[in-house]
DNA sequence: ACAATGATTGGCT
DNA sequence: GCCAATCATTGTC
């Protein structure tokens, strides 16, 4: 049932400790890293290449900014939760909390690049299926994208990263800082000045390559 | 109760 | 490049 790529990921589950600690830090770790869910359709898998830090109360573009609320409520919890929210009434957006419980901090996941699954992945997306290459870079290369390609809504708020079907895998890969690249977030207003969005430079499933 | 807002995307010019 | 879509949450009256 399990294919050899599915098993190799046994066991490089990211534990809640790789999330409780600085938030900066765990966003530049990030990349590289791989999202993997199993839903009904199959399994999916995709390297997280771009990340956004979004922290508490002294960072003013936050969710956290003005305490906790119904809506963010999850981003209050330990780090190694999953914070999902609706934006401009369309798009989901997927971010995992980071720090402590009650820190409110968390990382967005940006964009990724499709390694398992990636017919399901067209499929959720509501394209035909495309394998040209050209395609293949725009299909998680924005945070709406990402969570409609993985089936990701609000009933996924809340969960935690150490299930199954749903988690946050080490694929053996690094970057250093070299080749991470920093610059402001983006679609924000306030704290606009905060270099608080990396990505990885050379690659071309990212949102924007500045 | 009600109006404004937004960590985006896709389609059209 | 510009702009509409679409709605849960939030702040204000």
């Amino acid at each position: 049932m399990n294919s050899p790529a599915q098993n190799s990921l046994r066991n490089k589950t990211l534990a809640s400790t790789f999330f409780q600690k600085n938030t900066t830090r765990v966003a530049k770790e990030l990349l590289g890293k791989g999202l993997f869910v199993r839903a009904k359709h199959g399994a999916l898998l995709a390297e997280i290449v771009e990340t956004e830090a979004y922290l508490g109360d002294e960072d003013a573009a936050s969710h956290a900014f003005r305490g906790p609320t119904k809506r963010n409520a999850s981003m209050f919890k330990s780090g190694g939760t999953l914070y999902v929210y609706l934006i401009y009434g369309i798009n989901h957006c997927i971010n995992v909390v980071t720090g402590v419980e009650g820190s409110g901090e968390a990382v967005l996941i940006r964009a990724a690049k499709p390694l398992l699954g990636i017919e399901q992945m067209y499929k959720n997306r509501g394209l035909p299926l495309d394998n040209s290459v050209k395609s293949l870079k725009n299909l998680l290369n924005g945070p709406g994208k990402l969570a409609k390609a993985f089936g990701i809504d609000l009933q996924h708020d809340g969960i935690t990263l150490d299930r199954k079907d749903f988690r946050l895998v080490d694929l053996g890969k690094k970057y250093t800082p070299k080749q991470i690249a920093k610059t402001t977030r983006i679609g924000i207003t306030k704290a606009a000045d905060l270099h608080f969005r990396f990505f990885v430079k050379d690659s071309e499933f990212v949102s924007r390559r500045a």
